[in-house]
DNA sequence: ATGATTAGTTGATTGAAATCAACTGATGAA
DNA sequence: TTCATCAGTTGATTTCAATCAACTAATCAT
């Protein structure tokens, strides 16, 4: 089923409506990295599989072998695990158009350390390891698509990190405002200050500095 | 020009030698995530290129679009940046079996922000991003080991980032001594310390309570 | 071999964020 | 609506690693 979603400077603008989401993100983000065309992205997406997870669910939890990669056409993840000492370490926050699967246990078909957990009501597009093959033989667009994705995720990981263990609290969390301004608003503040490994007293503070200004 | 190695329990291991360079090194990482044959390695290491970087000397630097992706036989060598405030920044070091490559910028053709320095007189591989797309045409097998070693990969930076970011600088470098105790013996003790983002005397610190035990 | 530079140790002091604690405000369930 | 739980603020105190400083040990260049 095709529908017009959008209209740009007069161009209309197709995508397909799985049982009512937005699909177009996911087209959007292949077009990012790659000349995925728009007339094969109704045959691609029949390789996903559609999802939908209420706030404070989890799409995996650590223990499970992951058989979908999730794709976030609406809402808000984090994903975490929980440390040796027994509490929660937040590794990303997956807002739309992000990819938040564990790859590695799907392939190594392992147990993840994980939590996937929506933040919000999410919908979401997972495709399982063998339809990623599938996708990967039949359109070489995706192909291109994740070796370049692949080398830009492991390059702002790093980037991220080194900054994390290295940047004052006041510096990342400024940083956060100026690179993530969503996150801010929709994500709690205990939360970017687990993900940040500060406290939330700090972040008041900084906020309480920053307004007086 | 095809040499014997070593030998284990009898049996005799070949592998091809490249201007005297232990080039198995290079076949055991492919078999570790691939099923890549013994006999289709010296036509694949025909792709590859030798290079000696000497100690103290740079692969690549800030600045450069590196044209060659560098897989370690031999040495070990350290990948930093330098930050806004002016200091280094290291991200990572690279021994033997390590890849150390650029490869979002190789692919964009755009400058890196990185250095990658020698710490010991080191024997590389490297490989153009053009020969890398014959290997991966010519050699499903170095596709395959390419998608995990990506899975591994980003992994391992993940969870590395997490605990840098939280943990003490005590249980950092105890953990790096558990991890990677290679890099204690072999890379001066300011070069871990920046690498565990914590200060050279808090390492002599820790060394010493350590030894008073 | 020798002096010079760099690396690492040890002690004293400081400082920034964690911790502890008490509170207010928001959210959610019955 | 009301109570209970959770989220966020503010202040007082503590703590751990950074900083500063002075030294010893190791490495390097000539």
């Amino acid at each position: 089923m095709s529908t017009i979603i959008e209209t740009f400077g007069g161009t209309f603008v197709f995508a397909i409506i799985v049982s009512g989401m937005a699909t177009h993100i996911l087209l959007q983000e292949l077009q990012k990295y790659s000349d995925f065309k728009e007339e094969d992205f109704p045959e691609f997406l029949e390789l996903f599989k559609p999802f939908k997870v209420a706030k404070g669910d989890y799409f995996y939890r650590a223990g499970d072998i992951p058989k979908y990669s999730p794709f976030i056409l609406k809402g808000c993840m984090r994903k975490f695990f929980i440390n040796e000492e027994g509490d929660e370490q937040i590794v990303y926050f997956a807002e739309e158009g992000w990819f938040a699967g564990e790859v590695q246990c799907m392939r190594m078909n392992s147990a993840t350390e994980m939590y996937l957990q929506a933040l919000e009501d999410c919908e979401i597009l997972g495709i399982s390891l063998n339809n990623a093959e599938i996708g990967l033989q039949s359109f070489p667009a995706y192909r291109k698509f994740l070796d370049v994705r692949y080398a830009v995720d492991h390059n702002r990981i790093i980037n991220e990190a080194t900054r994390l263990k290295t940047d004052t609290p006041e510096s990342l969390y400024l940083r956060l405002i100026q690179t993530r301004p969503s996150l801010i608003l929709r994500v709690p503040q205990h939360y970017i200050a687990a993900y940040l490994g500060i406290r939330t007293e700090t972040i008041s503070r900084i906020r309480r500095k920053i307004a007086g200004k």
